[in-house]
DNA sequence: CTAATTGTCTGACCTAAGTCAGATAAATGC
DNA sequence: GCATTTATCTGACTTAGGTCAGACAATTAG
């Protein structure tokens, strides 16, 4: 009998309004109204462009004129008109401003830290956190193409044979599987995904060309905490939609039955099981598809 | 290499930030400035002494003078004197505004159900969403004295059994086991305890006493998504207070050798193992702690 | 070159939220 | 009974946040 979903959800809402000041007293503290804060922090974070920055927080012209001028006249940035373009405004910190905005940073990870030092199980909290954070921002996730060797791919990848070492009866050995080229997942052979919410790695995928077309599908994973989102689905269709780009015609992949939920989604978009076309010791099932 | 836990926590605070608005849009939407709206929601539940709400919502009095006038000019409450105290007043919801309080909790429900539903693995969400509401409240959590037969306590005792029968290989059946008499865990023989945070009941803890000076810890339990909180060993210190109380002079417990966490709290907290006291089935570990 | 558009700034104005110093009336302690 | 305390109300004031219309200068489209 377990509890209203509803009522849990509307729990975690109160628990979090009732906490946000908390959460955020990062940003007060320091004499500083939240939105000055908020923009000051922005720009310490290198974003220079003002236009950029009042898109970003969604402020009136007005308002983000006078914020600037605030944090002008504290002596905490400076701004300057871009060459390009006369009638836009750069604005960058400060030596001031750069103290200011780390004693912001600071506060901001002494709060972080003290909080997961109060539990006991830091992992399985912060866990939840990811769950719950993948899920509010599930919106604002990007796949963008990255450099097979770049360090969020690496990262995802890491995890990725993390995940079959856990799931395949005898463990996974990269060195066993046949491991693509990086340079078979960069255009214009082929390319590599790689799915971030606010900057946090979560998924990942490969096409891996070979110049002619015929491609294969590799290393798609999804992290454990965005599962539910759709992005599995997601990731595919982006590295579907970048092979037409390269006028590849056929995919291909190999899977492992073990990976039950990998072998559904193809099979619910469009892929057809084929017979073995590689003598790689850990896929047992061969899919499909023609674009 | 897992991320920067730092970093994680960060990226959880942002997401919760950038949404909060849309968590409380329930508040919103409805023509009304939010401390109003939060007024009429905490008199809708019930509130209605005006000092309590004051007290709750942490507004000063002069503030709270002015919305409750406004709330009232809009036809929503009424205010009464109390009769047992003139200086203070009672406010309760008029008909329109109970109108008004039920479309905030439709809205609310609408919002929440909707959440839910984008997700693929809803229950997968709901345990991380409970995890991380138990330990932003965790100094909200409250350990009150309730009637084993009473609603909160049944679904204690439920999850209870049911997270035996997960953990004993042969499974758990109450029937088999000793089930104490509600009669004893109720004063003045014994107490029955209920973690609630925000009114969910996420632990409990029995003390089974039959009038002598000897009782019995039975039924401690701690819900999966409030464990790291240590509500343990505050149930357990709860239970001993009551015991003393009571003029209860040695307690004694049975547990299984399973339950690890348990031992070790125990053990960690003054008790002694002791030879078996009882032909229950299910325990094979005994203690008992002198007050 | 001219007209329209864009990015920023300025002044006037507004609401929500909250503080502070009394005023008032009821309740309580002695 | 009288002084003190308590709960609420009222008016004056402040800050943060935000809107709006127009000014101004630079850029772009034709």
């Amino acid at each position: 009998m377990p509890y209203d979903p509803v009522f849990r959800v509307r729990r975690f809402n109160r628990a979090v309004t009732a906490e946000v000041g908390a959460l955020d007293t990062s940003f007060l503290g320091r004499g500083r109204p939240l939105g000055a804060a908020r923009v000051l922090n922005l720009i310490g974070q290198g974003q220079s462009d003002v236009a950029a920055i009042r898109d970003d927080l969604d402020l009136d012209s007005g308002l983000m004129s006078r914020l600037l001028r605030s944090l002008e006249e504290e002596g905490l940035i400076e701004t300057v008109s871009n060459p390009q373009d006369a009638r836009r405004r750069i604005a960058r910190l400060t030596e001031t401003g750069r103290c200011e905005f780390q004693a912001y940073e600071a506060l901001s990870n002494a709060q972080a830290t003290a909080f997961l030092a109060r539990h006991s199980q830091p992992e399985e909290l912060l866990r939840a956190m990811d769950i719950v954070a993948s899920a509010l921002r599930r919106s604002h996730i990007a796949v963008e193409e990255k450099d097979p060797r770049n360090a969020d791919a690496i990262y995802c990848l890491g995890e990725y044979y993390a995940e079959l070492g856990r799931r395949f009866e005898k463990g996974f050995d990269v060195s066993l599987s046949r491991d693509p080229d990086a340079g078979d997942m960069i255009r214009p052979r082929g390319v590599f995904l790689v799915a971030t919410s606010d900057s946090l790695p979560i998924g990942c995928v490969g096409l891996k060309g070979s110049g002619g077309d015929v491609a294969e599908i590799k290393r798609l994973w999804v992290a454990p905490s965005a599962r539910g989102l759709g992005l599995a689905k997601r990731l595919m269709a982006a590295a579907e939609n970048c092979a037409c780009e390269l006028s590849i015609e056929v995919l291909r992949l190999d899977t492992n039955s073990a990976l039950t939920e990998a072998q559904q989604l193809y099979r619910r978009t469009g892929w057809t099981e084929i017979s073995r076309f590689n003598d790689d010791p850990y896929p047992d099932t061969f899919f499909e598809k023609r674009l």
